[in-house]
DNA sequence: TCTGGGGTCCTAGGACCC
DNA sequence: TCTGGGGTCCTAGGACCC
């Protein structure tokens, strides 16, 4: 029998903000950006979602349902902050700990009763530390299961602890929405609506079989799930294997859309930088590069190419994804968004040709000094050329007195 | 409603190989 | 030369999560 913690901050960059400005406190925040901007909600204060604001929703909605609101841009250095206080705290609990996002976290706290007592009074004691730490509130789930833990959190909000007792996690399940099933989103609960069911314990009572056919692998491991097991994916992991990610990506929604080409290939030369960059961090190669294309109506294509080997140089991460944009873009078709993906990613860059690996190299040593210079002076200290146009260009688009200008960063 | 940005995982068809 | 089956890689798209 095991024993896990789901831990899930109480709307975490709202009450992080508040920590900073508690005057903010009470009020309805919503953090994700200005109310006319194009942009969606990271986060709303109880208050807010009072009047029906929601995360994901877009922010004009959110400006529309609470006009009173305060909307702050965010600032993610903090919650990564703040983020990490909270993961400290966690591993004085338990060995096994897995941050899932920057604001939840799973703890396997099997075999912890001798240290911490039983799974009550250990989950009380971890809120208390972290509220008086950190001064934010979490609400904790604990269940025999990572999924029962997950859900029982969600319940248990705000500020509250849920134990799933062993033995009644499909009674537990059984009168929720199916929805509350981490994996099931509109489109599933949709489809199983459709099959008339509505709760989970509908769907604990379907056959295998029947889920099988209509959904196939995912219908046996949601056949698992409604019974309270971890069954597929993230769920199907030990707690607190860090692996390293798969794939690295950026992209941008620009203000008004956009028709100029050579603004668009800058913002992709400044992209590709910045997934390079990433790529570096990691000591990862990237074989496969993507290209992501959002146009006017919200259609969307992605287009990529593998190459026959590996890098994690801007310049060649450019030259790619600008064959692929230069091939699949029209004139008169007005960009909203433009991202680059690079997956396939390796710990080596593989064989290289004698004639190729010292000019490669040179670049490696420029690259890895100009990353040297932006941990020093800020991202902005340092573009490369083509990169460079672009910010100015774009820069020249928008209405100055909108976006202050991020002070202090020098240009080399 | 007018829809971000960073991810993960899955499916499905075609190419290619044995 | 009338045509199987399995494995793997590549590409495009989509569901879903926070």
């Amino acid at each position: 029998m095991r024993t896990f913690f789901h831990v899930d901050m109480d709307a975490f960059f709202v009450s992080v903000e508040e920590l900073f400005d508690p005057s903010l406190k009470g009020k309805p925040v919503v953090v994700g950006g200005r109310p006319d901007e194009r942009g969606v909600v990271a986060a709303a204060s109880y208050q807010a979602r009072k009047y029906g604001v929601r995360s994901a929703m877009p922010l004009r909605t959110a400006a529309r349902l609470c006009p009173q609101a305060i909307f702050l841009e965010g600032r993610p250095e903090r919650y990564r902050e703040y983020s990490e206080k909270v993961r400290r705290i966690l591993c004085e609990f338990s060995p096994a700990v897995e941050m899932a996002s920057i604001d939840e976290a799973c703890l396997d706290m099997t075999g912890s009763e001798r240290l911490f007592g039983p799974p009550l009074k250990a989950a009380h004691r971890l809120h208390e530390e972290i509220r008086q730490r950190t001064g934010l509130n979490c609400s904790i789930g604990i269940a025999t299961s990572r999924l029962v833990a997950k859900v029982a959190s969600d319940l248990a909000k705000p500020n509250g602890i849920l134990w799933v007792l062993p033995g009644l996690e499909a009674r537990f399940l059984a009168p929720l929405d199916v929805s509350r099933i981490p994996g099931v989103g509109k489109v599933t609960e949709e489809r199983l609506r459709s099959l008339g069911v509505r709760r989970v314990g509908d769907l604990a009572r379907l056959e295998e079989s029947l889920l099988q056919e209509h959904f196939g692998r995912w219908g046996l491991a949601l056949a698992g799930k409604a019974r309270g097991l971890d069954a597929g994916g993230w769920f199907d992991e030990e707690v607190g294997i860090e692996a390293p990610p798969k794939s690295v990506s950026h992209e941008h929604t620009f203000d008004r859309d956009i028709r100029d080409p050579r603004l668009l290939e800058a913002t992709l030369a400044r992209l590709a930088s910045m997934v390079a960059r990433r790529l570096r961090e990691y000591g990862l190669f990237a074989r496969t590069v993507r290209l992501k294309l959002r146009f006017h109506d919200f259609t969307t294509i992605t287009r990529e190419r593998t190459l026959d080997r590996a890098t994690q140089l801007d310049a060649e991460l450019l030259a790619e994804v600008r064959r692929l944009f230069r091939a699949n873009w029209r004139e008169n078709q007005p960009v909203r968004l433009l991202g680059i993906a690079a997956t396939n990613l390796q710990s080596h860059e593989g064989q290289l040709s004698l004639l190729e690996e010292p000019r490669r190299e040179r670049w490696r040593r420029v690259l890895a000094a100009a990353d040297r210079v932006r941990d020093r002076y800020g991202e902005e200290a340092l573009e490369l050329g083509s990169a460079l146009e672009g910010l100015w260009r774009e820069r020249a688009h928008e209405n100055p007195a909108r976006r202050p200008s991020r002070g202090g960063s020098k240009r080399a």
